[in-house]
Parts: C-alpha cells; sequence; structure tokens
DNA sequence: CTATCTGTACCGTTCGTTCGGTATATTGAT
DNA sequence: ATCAATATACCGAACGAACGGTACAGATAG
C-alpha cells in the first residue's frame, strides 16, 4: 500500500481530535498500520502525518472548490445568475467536505491549539488566503471593487468556519444549512 | 489563596492549548502551585479545572453580557438607534474579553476536539443557547417575528466565532473588528 | 537476492495522579 | 492566656500508564 492511501485516515482523526489528542495508538488502529509501518511511510512522525492531513484538506481546496471558481473567473462580465450559481457550486462541495456540517475543520481545529499553529501555520494562513482571493477575484470580474471583493471572501470564510463551530456546539445542523445556502446571494449583494 | 485566585489562569491556559494540550505542568507554571496543591483546590484533577475554566467563561456571559441585552429587553418598544446602542455596547464588551481578537475561544476550542466536547457539551451548549435567546428576545421587543430574531441571534454567534478563527490564521485583527464593527446595524436590518 | 514493508518488543520521557508530610492559621476548652 | 486540636494551604517525590519513537528480525513481493 502507498502512503497516500492511509491520508484520508489521518484527515480524519486530526480532524476529530486536534493535534495533541491524536495519539498513535488511534492512528495505528484506524490504519490498520503497526506503529513501525507509519514510521516507514512517515519518518517524521506524528508532525509529518498531521502535514499529510493538512495537505489533503488544502488539496480538496485546490482541486476541488478552486477551479469552480478559477474556470468562471477568467472570463470577464458574469450576470449576478451566473454568479450565484458558481457560489452555489461552491457552498454544495464544501457541504459535501464537511458532510453536512457533521465534520469539522481541521484548519480551524490546528489554529486554536496555539502549539500546533506554530507548527502548520504557514499552511493554514495560505489555504484562506487562497479561498478568499479566488472568491475576491471572481467578484471583482463582475465588476466589484477591491476592498469589498476581499471583504466579500472573508466573509464566506467566516460563515464557513462560525456556523461549523456553532452547529457543533448546539448538535444541530441546521444553521450550517442555512449559512450555505444564504451566502451565494449574500456574496453578490450590490452587483 | 483560594481557589478563585487560579481560575484566570486556567481559563487562559485552556483557551490558549484546548484541554489536550494543557498539562499539568503548564497549569503549575502559570499558577505558581505545585501540581500537588492543584489537587488540594481541584480534587476532580484536570476535568474539574477545565470545568472552572469553563464556568469562568459563563459566568462572563452571564455578568457581563445579559445584563447588557436583558435590562433593555424588558421594556417594550425600542427605536432601532436605541437597540443598535444596546448591541454597540455587547460588542465592545465582546471585544474587551477577546482582547481585540487576541484571545481565541474556549468554547470552540473545546469543541472542536471531540474527546472534550463529551465532558463539557452541556455548558458549552448553554453558553451559546443564552447568547442566542437573549439577542432574539430584544430583537423581538422590537417587533421582529421570532424565527427571524432566532436566526439573528445564530448569525452574531456565527459571526464572532468565524472572525475569530479567520483572524487566528491569518494574524490580522482587522476582520474581527470589522465583523464587530458590523453587526449591530446587521442583527436590526428590517427593523 | 534485493528492496520494501510490517510485527514485536522495547526505549526514554512525560502524562495525570497520589502519597506522605510540613507550615501556618483558626478554633475551643481549660 | 495557654495549649492542644483541627483545618487550610501547600509541596517534593514518586507512581503506573501512556506517550512518541526506535531497533531489528521476519515476511512479502519483484
Amino acid at each position: 500500500m502507498s502512503k497516500e492511501t492511509y491520508v484520508p485516515a489521518l484527515l480524519k482523526l486530526f480532524r476529530q481530535f486536534g493535534y495533541e489528542g491524536v495519539t498513535l495508538t488511534k492512528i495505528s488502529q484506524e490504519t490498520g498500520l503497526g506503529k513501525a509501518s507509519l514510521y516507514h511511510h512517515f519518518p517524521g512522525g506524528k508532525a509529518e502525518m498531521a502535514e499529510a492531513a493538512l495537505n489533503q484538506a488544502n488539496q480538496w481546496l485546490e482541486s476541488s472548490v478552486l477551479p469552480i471558481l478559477m474556470g468562471a473567473a477568467s472570463q470577464e462580465g458574469h450576470s449576478k445568475a451566473a454568479l450565484i450559481n458558481i457560489f452555489q457550486a461552491m457552498c454544495e462541495e464544501t457541504n459535501r467536505f464537511f458532510d453536512g456540517g457533521h465534520n469539522s475543520c481541521l484548519w480551524a481545529g490546528l489554529v486554536l491549539e496555539q502549539s500546533s499553529d506554530a507548527l502548520f501555520h504557514a499552511q493554514i494562513s495560505e489555504a484562506f488566503s487562497t479561498w478568499i482571493e479566488a472568491i475576491a477575484k471572481i467578484l471583482m470580474s463582475a465588476g466589484m471593487d477591491e476592498p469589498l471583493a476581499r471583504q466579500r471572501g472573508e466573509d464566506a470564510m467566516i460563515s464557513i468556519q462560525g456556523a461549523l463551530i456553532l452547529s457543533h456546539s448546539l448538535h444541530e445542523f441546521e444553521s450550517f444549512q442555512r449559512v450555505l445556502n444564504e451566502l451565494p446571494k449574500r456574496l453578490c449583494e450590490g452587483i
């Protein structure tokens, strides 16, 4: 089995328990691999395993979200309706990735542990920046001025992250769904 | 020294590192107390210390936030401007508590670790519910219908939590300030 | 035969926790 | 006022368990 086989299990674990909360025993159980095998595939140990999970999340962004936005941003002059469709597709993919709100966000979990934030800050920061910029670009291609477009990109991240936390806190996932449903219109407001 | 003396230090630590990230050694250093002494004040061990920190956060909500909203909700018929002033006061207190976005949220941190969520879910859930309901009540007293008022309460939590995560991820705190500045008007929209 | 992979057994360290005990202050009966 | 008795606050040292990580020999496959 190749290294990549086990990365989804790593993503699941670090998402669920955070960096400090994940133990090699848990990883061993989840992957079915002994510790020695884990160190064969990830010589850097726990830190490299977490980084692999993080890369998997950033990979999702790059290969499942950005294409939706970037393919559209290249051509100028979208109608408002076309923009809303694009953002709807983005939200659907986001909803799928977070399993309707049941999955929590690896980026958020690692950021809130200051200890792991130090190790992974670069990749986390890059993920958010990339996503925000992609949203801003498509809004600017539809005529929105840059500062507002950037704010809208930030608003998207804020809404998604906040809704994930609220949903987990209340064990109730309607609010996450509502946010994703309302987000496309909110982003396009004023176009 | 009494037990309450050390609770602020506990709040600071569990906020910063999460439940699994905090060690008794760190607590000992931060409080200046030996490990054994900690067990004199908190016989329940680490779990009781985290619960004390959680109670401190919930206490802040009850004694510093709810009075702003509840004193106002009792009398009927606020003008929109009066409502905005009240929510502005709420946001200022929130900004103070989170030190301009530099502090992260204990509730969010514990929720994202599934292990600790199991232990503390009741208190976290209650905190969010209480805050949401207080916002909804004051909006309803100004004539807003209940489902929308509840949604606005949820939106406030979502914005605050999301902005905290984004600010920590980007090491940039303007977005947190912007959210708090815009929140009062957003909550009152449509009144 | 070689290179990759894996299970067992183990390493040193740190975890949360407990034990036994000290120092100081407060009480209560004489 | 005196002096034992009690209560409170605190600490050094050590506990077993679990941690992340490693050494090494056997299995497996090309």
